[in-house]
DNA sequence: GCGTCCAGGTCTACC
DNA sequence: GGTAGACCTGGACGC
C-alpha cells in the first residue's frame, strides 16, 4: 500500500524512567498477550522481550521502548521515551503516570488470585496466565476507534478499517530504529467529511459516528486521564453520551473495564456458565453480565481477559472448542 | 461471475 | 421499559 503524503516524525530519545510493579507481573503475558492483541497501536512491536509502541501525549506523538529487566515476582520496567521536542518536568511526570497506569504496574492481583482459586471456571486459566495484567488505553480517540470499528463486522472488516483508517488519516513515527504508524487525532479525524471516511476507510455508516466522536473529543470532553479520576461508573455515564457508543464499546473503553460482551464472547461465557451456545447470543448478553458481576465482581474485566487470552487450553479442559466462536 | 446474506452494536420509532 | 427495524458495505457462500 501506498505511503504518498504520509510525513514521518524522526523522535529522539528524551528521558527514560524505570519502576516497580507489584509481583505477580508477566512483563511478556502483560504486553503480547496471546491472543494477538496489540496495546497502543497495530503496528507495535514486541521483540526479544523488548516493546516498541507509539502514543500521543498533548497532541504530539510520541515513541516508547519499554522492557524488563526484571522478574515475575520481582519486577521492573524501563521506558525509554522518544519525542520531537523536549518535554518539560510537568510533561514527564503526566507521560510516567500515563504509561505506570497503562500497564497496570499498580495493580495487585492478589484478591483476584484469591477467588479464582474457589472457581471453576477462573481456576485454570490464571494458573496459564499468572502474573498477567490487564492493560488500559494509553489514549481515548484510538480506544473509540477500536470500539466502533468492532461494531457490526466481523474481525477480518474490522482490521481492515482500522488499518485504512491508520494508513490515510494516521501519523508516522521514526525512533531507535523502528517506523511505525499512529492513530489520527481527533482533529485530524474531525476535519474529513463523512463521504471521505466511508471510501476511503470503507467505515459505512460509522463514518458519521466516527466524525460526531471526533468533534465532541477535539471541542469539549474529557481526556483519558480525567475517566479515569472519575468513578468507573461516571466515566461510563459519560462515555455514553458520544453518537455510537453504547454499553459495550463505553464498557470497552472506560478506565476499569467492564465486561464489553459482545456476540462472539456471550457465545463463550454462555458456554462456561450454562454448558451450551445460546440460541440467540444478543438477547442473552444482559443476563450474562449479571451473572459475571455476581460471580466476580470488580475483578470481572480480569476474568474477561483471562478466558479470552486462554481459550485453547481452556477448550482441552472442558472438552468443548472455544476458538471456533 | 453474480446474487444474496449478514456481521465481535447502536439508535430510533413505535408500542 | 421493552423491542423490531434500519444502518454501510466488503467478504463469504451458494449457485
Amino acid at each position: 500500500m501506498s505511503m504518498a503524503g504520509v510525513m514521518v516524525l524522526l523522535l529522539k530519545e528524551t528521558f527514560s524512567v524505570e519502576f516497580d510493579a507489584v509481583p505477580p507481573y508477566s512483563f511478556e503475558l502483560t504486553l503480547h498477550k496471546p491472543a494477538g492483541w496489540w496495546w497502543s497501536t497495530p503496528d507495535e512491536i514486541f521483540e526479544d522481550g523488548v516493546c516498541w509502541t507509539v502514543t500521543r501525549f498533548n497532541g504530539e506523538l510520541l515513541g516508547l521502548k519499554i522492557w524488563s529487566t526484571g522478574t515475575l515476582q520481582k519486577p521492573r520496567m524501563h521506558c525509554a521515551v522518544y519525542s520531537k521536542a523536549k518535554v518539560g518536568n510537568l510533561e514527564k511526570q503526566g507521560i510516567t503516570r500515563m504509561v505506570k497506569r497503562a500497564l497496570k504496574a499498580e495493580e495487585d492481583l492478589t484478591e483476584f488470585y484469591r477467588l479464582s482459586r474457589r472457581d471453576d471456571i477462573l481456576r485454570g486459566v490464571v494458573k496459564d496466565l499468572y502474573g498477567m495484567h490487564t492493560v488500559g488505553w494509553p489514549e481515548l480517540f484510538p480506544a473509540l476507534i477500536l470500539a466502533v470499528t468492532l461494531q457490526m463486522a466481523p474481525m477480518k472488516r474490522s482490521n481492515q478499517m482500522m488499518d485504512l483508517l491508520v494508513e490515510y488519516f494516521g501519523d508516522k513515527a521514526s525512533f531507535d530504529g523502528k517506523t511505525m504508524r499512529y492513530w489520527p487525532s481527533a482533529e485530524t479525524i474531525a476535519a474529513k467529511s463523512v463521504k471521505e471516511l466511508q471510501t476511503k476507510a470503507k467505515l459505512g455508516y460509522r463514518a458519521g459516528n466516527l466524525v460526531a466522536i471526533a468533534e465532541v473529543l477535539k471541542d469539549d470532553f474529557p481526556t483519558m486521564d480525567e475517566l479515569w479520576a472519575m468513578e468507573p461508573e461516571e466515566a461510563k455515564k459519560k462515555l455514553l453520551t458520544l453518537r455510537g457508543i453504547g454499553d459495550y464499546s463505553a464498557e470497552l473503553v472506560m478506565p476499569r473495564m467492564g465486561f464489553p460482551l459482545d456476540v462472539w464472547s456471550a457465545k463463550i461465557f454462555h458456554v462456561l456458565f450454562y454448558d451450551k451456545e445460546p440460541e440467540n447470543p444478543r438477547d442473552v448478553i444482559p443476563a450474562l453480565k449479571k451473572v459475571a458481576e455476581q460471580r466476580w465482581g470488580r475483578w470481572r474485566g480480569y476474568a474477561f481477559v483471562y478466558v479470552l487470552n486462554d481459550l485453547p487450553a481452556l477448550s482441552k479442559r472442558i472438552g468443548v472448542d472455544l476458538t471456533l466462536f
